[in-house]
DNA sequence: AACGTTCGCAACCGCGCACAA
DNA sequence: GTTGTGCGCGGTTGCGAACGT
């Protein structure tokens, strides 16, 4: 929480070319939100609706910045959201998602009910990552920790996507030391999982008969997601959550059936392609390509995680 | 009781994408 | 193709409570 009269580290020297943050406004409030603050937005957002954020402060007649009203909205006074204690079940599902999704943390929200992006974040770096820490796993790759050095030490650059796949001994490193998690080598082969627990390259189901919207010209040159499997990847996942590994073995096996390219493409193309784990805001999908998570069949995923990450509105349908 | 340290989490920031003009 | 606006994401900050000495 920031204290009202606290001044954010850039707003005391913003660049000068950059634009200063929406709250540094002189006039507008920061900090923790007053019940009466909470009132008046929440009221209004009830009576009005959501969205056009930059305006429903002078609308509802609030002294915030819209992003502040739209965080407020979102992560404490939205109807459904369930706040406190994590269930068991709850926190199991976090580190599965987790394991499959890296920090994704709103694609994860989406997946349990009532939880937000922001509680699953804090919830994730205060109690999760210490807690595989603690069992000799590494919170971010979800493989053992490695004490003895190498000749690379840890640095970021292990972080990033890695073109030589390590699936084929990933389960010889990974003792699967947690085994209400699912992992399989079929999994790492369909997901072309990176030796950093990542997923990378380009994960390509060749979809010719499923979803019936590969007709687009493809480019080469692109990395392309040659249509979708939403069935079948919104089933895995479910499968992973509902702790069905038989069934989510099963789902991958069918997956796999229909992968047409796993391709050199990805590295052509240049930098991470995998919208699993890059970045959302530094990949992009070639012309008639998506995501089959990211699409809107797989559901668990708002409207708007799925306008983020395909390149047309049409295929929301 | 007083002080110092650690921890949890609400809130903020910067960035990038989508879209319209 | 460019620019501006709106939005949402992941990462980070720092207050205040809890805990330890």
């Amino acid at each position: 929480m920031r204290h009202p009269s606290q001044a954010s580290t850039s707003s005391t020297s913003p660049p000068i070319s950059k634009p200063t943050p929406c709250c540094t406004k002189v006039g507008l409030k920061r900090g923790p939100w007053t019940a009466e603050e909470d009132e008046v937005l929440g009221n209004y957002i009830r009576k009005e609706g959501e969205g056009r954020w930059r305006t429903l402060p002078k609308r509802a007649g609030l002294l915030r910045c819209g992003k502040s009203c739209r965080l407020r909205w979102m992560n404490y006074l939205r109807p459904n959201v369930k706040r406190g204690h994590i269930a068991p079940d709850e926190e199991d599902l976090i580190l599965r998602l987790h394991r499959l999704l890296g920090n994704r943390w709103s694609l994860i929200a989406g997946r349990i009910p009532g939880r937000t992006d922001n509680e699953i974040k804090n919830y994730w770096n205060t109690h999760l990552s210490k807690k595989l820490i603690s069992q000799g796993i590494d919170p971010r790759t979800h493989k053992p920790l490695i004490t003895t050095t190498t000749s690379s030490p840890p640095s970021s650059d292990q972080d990033k996507p890695s073109s030589s796949s390590k699936a084929t001994n990933y389960h010889a490193l990974n003792p699967n030391p947690n085994p209400n998690l699912v992992t399989t080598a079929l999994e790492d082969q369909v997901l072309n999982k990176g030796n950093n627990g990542y997923y990378h390259g380009s994960v390509i189901l060749q979809n010719s008969d499923v979803s019936g919207i590969g007709n687009e010209e493809q480019d080469d040159d692109e990395i392309n997601y040659c249509g979708t499997d939403d069935v079948f990847m919104s089933s895995f996942l479910n499968s992973l959550i509902n702790e069905d590994g038989f069934n989510a073995q099963h789902q991958l096996h069918q997956m796999s059936s229909s992968i047409g390219i796993i391709t050199a493409a990805a590295a052509a193309a240049g930098g991470s392609s995998d919208p699993l784990m890059s970045h959302p805001s530094t990949f992009a999908f070639g012309a008639g390509w998506e995501n089959p998570i990211m699409s809107s069949g797989y559901n668990g995923f708002n409207q708007n995680e799925t306008k983020k990450f395909t390149h047309d509105p049409a295929r929301l349908e």
